[in-house]
DNA sequence: CAAGATTCGTGTCAAATTAACACTAATTGA
DNA sequence: TCAATTAGTGTTAATTTGACACGAATCTTG
């Protein structure tokens, strides 16, 4: 026997929830659907795996597509099966979820796709099993962001104190104080504080921070506890 | 268009990591793979995905078909989906991993798969890609033990501490003091002290807990922090 | 150009948590 | 009954955490 017969075979597809943070509000980006069925509604970006192709370079691919961007990050989240989820044919769906800096992304619109950001608090309806998935990149992102280094992802290459700290306090839904804030993020040790301001936002201004990136892969691993009693949350 | 044409189907499969713990080492059940190809080789115990089937049903369909085990801690942990893993066909698996009482499975041993427990650093080589799903599920748990308590699935009904302790010390590599284990463990208040004691394993003898499973259920969730400075594992 | 408004940046202290550490108690087998 | 083994427990010092308030920088406006 040099085949699996009998066995029934199906579609694989990946769906990407993409975040972005503009500064006030956590977003991601959701397309109008281009075809049948459910042509024209709210969807995530996804996707057909490709013949040769592996699961993560598809996300990549897809991501691109509707992006432009590249060297993004980008997490295996969830593989979705239920029967029935596409009333069309039984397909597989392999979720990713990615951050991005909203600003390079705004950049370049030209798409057929029609994206738009919503806020989290905003989503519409969303084809198939999609809110699922977004459910669950939500809680994978909180509970992430709670240990791990990674919410630098969704800002600039330089950015401010005040505005990280704004992002934790809009994915918590909580606020922090800034002392203790500061305290414990510049304790990582991850960032390094330029000498130009951020006069934009406020009349004083506050300094640029960039990441330390060798440091930053060094520490991926390491637990933050930027929220205090992060661990009662839920 | 009602139906998605030019789309490459593929085949869908599930493999589990079954972990259990004999009171000393921590083990992962492999069986010999009952056809070709590869047949007569070490693997995952694993399966194709059937047509009306979701992939939780399906990992617990085919856990329950080498365990006779149900109610098991069964979680998803990554799809993989290299184009080539497969070599008689491209096939996407979904990997699950599963954590037994040991003891609740020897009592019944009837199968003809050759199943045999393999103690973590003395895992054989394996087909396809299932060693990289073996460390995957390794680390995995590893991660998520440090924070939740989970490894009370790994243990029968009514456990000692000292056993509890060894259990950690198994899968952190580390030594722990006993004194600080049991006030970190017994302040969760997760644990029921029983009447008798464990005879078996010391002339002393050691109470038997419990697990409370209605707090157990509710602060699945909270992070423990078992292991001094777990961050700064890896 | 002075006064007011805004937001940034920083330090202390008390409370809680954590890690390090050693001895006595219970039981069995010789 | 003595020796050997493992269970069970408490204190202290160090570290980490959370709560808290004010002066500094800059822009705007009158």
């Amino acid at each position: 026997m040099t085949t699996y017969n009998n066995q029934s075979k199906l579609l694989a597809a990946v769906d990407c929830i993409i975040f972005g943070f503009d500064g006030l509000h956590l977003k991601i980006l959701l397309i109008k659907r281009g075809f049948e069925p459910a042509l024209g509604q709210w969807s995530l970006m996804g996707g057909f795996i490709k013949k040769n192709e592996d699961l993560d370079e598809a996300a990549t691919r897809i991501l691109k597509k509707l992006t432009g961007l590249e060297g993004i990050y980008l997490e295996q989240l969830h593989a979705f099966g239920q029967p029935g989820r596409d009333p069309i044919d039984r397909t597989i769906s392999v979720a990713y979820f990615a951050l991005i800096d909203i600003h390079q992304y705004e950049k370049q619109l030209s798409n057929d796709y029609h994206p738009e950001w919503f806020n989290l608090n905003e989503i519409p309806k969303l084809i198939f099993d999609h809110t699922l998935m977004v459910e669950a990149a939500k809680e994978k992102l909180r509970y992430k962001a709670a240990m791990h280094p990674i919410l630098f992802e969704l800002l600039p290459n330089k950015f401010t104190l005040p505005q990280l700290q704004t992002l934790y306090e809009e994915i918590y839904s909580a606020s922090l104080d800034k002392r203790n804030f500061s305290r414990k993020i510049l304790s990582t040790g991850l960032l390094i504080r330029q000498k130009e301001k951020d006069k934009i936002n406020s009349r004083r201004g506050a300094y640029y921070y960039k990441l330390d990136k060798g440091k930053y892969e060094k520490k991926f691993q390491s637990f933050l506890n930027i929220i205090p009693n992060s661990h009662k949350l839920r």
